[in-house]
DNA sequence: TGACTCTATGTCAAATACGACATAGTCTAT
DNA sequence: ATAGACTATGTCGTATTTGACATAGAGTCA
C-alpha cells in the first residue's frame, strides 16, 4: 500500500486508528473506499455547480441536509448506492457515474 | 423509455406490475436497476471464467450460496456495494468496474 | 457583537440488506 | 429413472443504512 494512498483516505478521515490497523484493510476494501470517496467529491462538485444548498439537494432527493452533509463526506454510513442515485439525481449520467468509479478521487494524492 | 429496455430489465424479473407501471420508474432509477443488471452479469461471467461454483464464491466472500445467486439475479434485495464488493474480490480492477457501470449489460436487448 | 445562512456531527426509530437455512428446480451422467 | 452437483427462491433473525431531528461549528453581513 502507497503512502500517498493512506494520506489521502487519512485526510478523508477514514483512518481506523494507527497505520498498523489501516494496513489491516484489504486491498478490495481500500478501493471500495477510494470508489466512496470519489462518488462523495463528485456529489459534491455536481451540488457546487447548480448552486443548490445541501438542504435543497436533500428535498430534491427525499432524504435531509445532515444525509447530504455525510453523503459528502463519504461517512462510513452512506452506501455507495446512496452516492450513485444522488449523482443521478444531479443529472450525472451513467458514463460519468462509471468514469467516477473507475478513476478515483478528482483530488489527488498531496 | 423505449420497448427494449423495458423487455431487459422485465427479462431480468425486474418489471413491478403493469407497463403503466413499470413506467412509474424514473429514468435516475431504471439507470440504477440497469447498472446493477450490468455488474450482476459480470460478476457471473467472473465466476464462471475462474470455474468457480456459487458455493465456492460464496465462501470467498464470506457469504452464502443463496446469496450470490441473488446477487447473479440481480435480486432487489441486494444493494449496488455487495456486487462491486463481489466483483473486486473476484480480481475485477476499479477500472473494470467502473466500465461496466457505465456501459450497461452486456447482453443487448433481445 | 448578534442574527442569519450554510454545513458538520451525533443519535434514534424504522426501513432495508445481510448471511443462513430449507427446499425446489435444472442438468448431466449412469 | 435415480443420484449427484449446481443453481434458484422463499423465509427468518440480525446487522446495516436510512431520513429525521437536534445541535454545534463556520462564515458573512450590519
Amino acid at each position: 500500500m502507497k503512502k500517498a494512498r493512506y494520506d489521502r483516505l487519512k485526510q478523508a478521515g477514514w483512518t481506523v486508528g494507527t497505520t498498523a490497523e489501516f494496513l489491516d484493510l484489504t486491498e478490495e476494501e481500500a478501493a471500495l473506499i477510494e470508489m466512496k470517496l470519489a462518488l462523495a467529491h463528485s456529489l459534491r462538485e455536481h451540488r457546487d455547480a447548480q448552486h443548490l444548498t445541501q438542504e435543497q439537494l436533500a428535498k430534491m432527493l427525499g432524504s435531509s441536509q445532515s444525509r447530504v452533509a455525510k453523503m459528502e463526506a463519504a461517512d462510513p454510513s452512506v452506501s455507495m448506492e446512496l452516492l450513485v442515485r444522488s449523482l443521478l439525481m444531479l443529472g450525472a449520467t451513467r458514463k460519468e457515474v462509471g468514469r467516477v468509479m473507475a478513476r478515483g478521487p478528482a483530488v489527488p494524492a498531496a
